[in-house]
DNA sequence: GCCAACGTTGGC
DNA sequence: GCCAACGTTGGC
């Protein structure tokens, strides 16, 4: 196993779930992730203390999409709950092995880091986010792009 | 709301 | 295992 941190950056609309969301409950369980490229970099990665951008993804001209937030990853993955309940809105009848992981808040940037200060960016374009049509909600980012996003605005 | 990208499903 | 149809994501 890696002793050393990861990186993320992990998706939520923002009518969904925000990051102000997240700010409020301090902790959340992060459920519902059914992509299955996704749910490996869960389970095969994300591990207590790594750190993640918090993305918020189909956004408005004046909420527009890119990174709002910064949260933490406090628990191992564990089987998500939301799979196995048939009342829930992410049941899945086929019953694979989901995945979830709590997220803590840990800050809210000054300002987002949209996608087009993204793309604009030749460090942080290379991220997956960056990519057309990249539709993955939880992927993996270098150490270099996480602090390039979040002193985006120190410079 | 449109539509391109892309993951998933299912017929063969 | 191929690939067309279908559904969803997500930027615009």
């Amino acid at each position: 196993m890696s002793t050393t941190k990861n990186y993320w950056l992990i998706k939520s609309e923002a009518t969904c779930y925000s990051i102000d969301d997240l700010a409020r409950d301090k902790v959340a369980p992060w459920t519902g992730i059914r992509n299955f490229q996704a749910r490996n970099y869960i389970r095969d990665g994300m591990r207590p203390g790594d750190r993640a951008l918090f993305y918020h993804s189909s956004g408005t001209p004046t909420a527009p999409s890119g990174v709002y937030g910064i949260a933490e990853v406090v628990s191992e993955p564990y089987l998500d709950p939301t799979a196995l309940d048939v009342r829930d809105e992410h049941y899945d009848p086929k019953g694979a092995d989901w995945v979830a992981v709590d997220m803590k808040f840990v800050s809210k940037l000054d300002r987002p880091v949209t996608l087009a200060d993204i793309k604009k960016d030749p460090l942080l374009r290379k991220m997956l986010v960056a990519k057309q049509g990249q539709r993955l909600s939880v992927m993996p980012v270098t150490k270099e792009e996480f602090e390039g996003v979040v002193g985006r605005w120190e410079k």
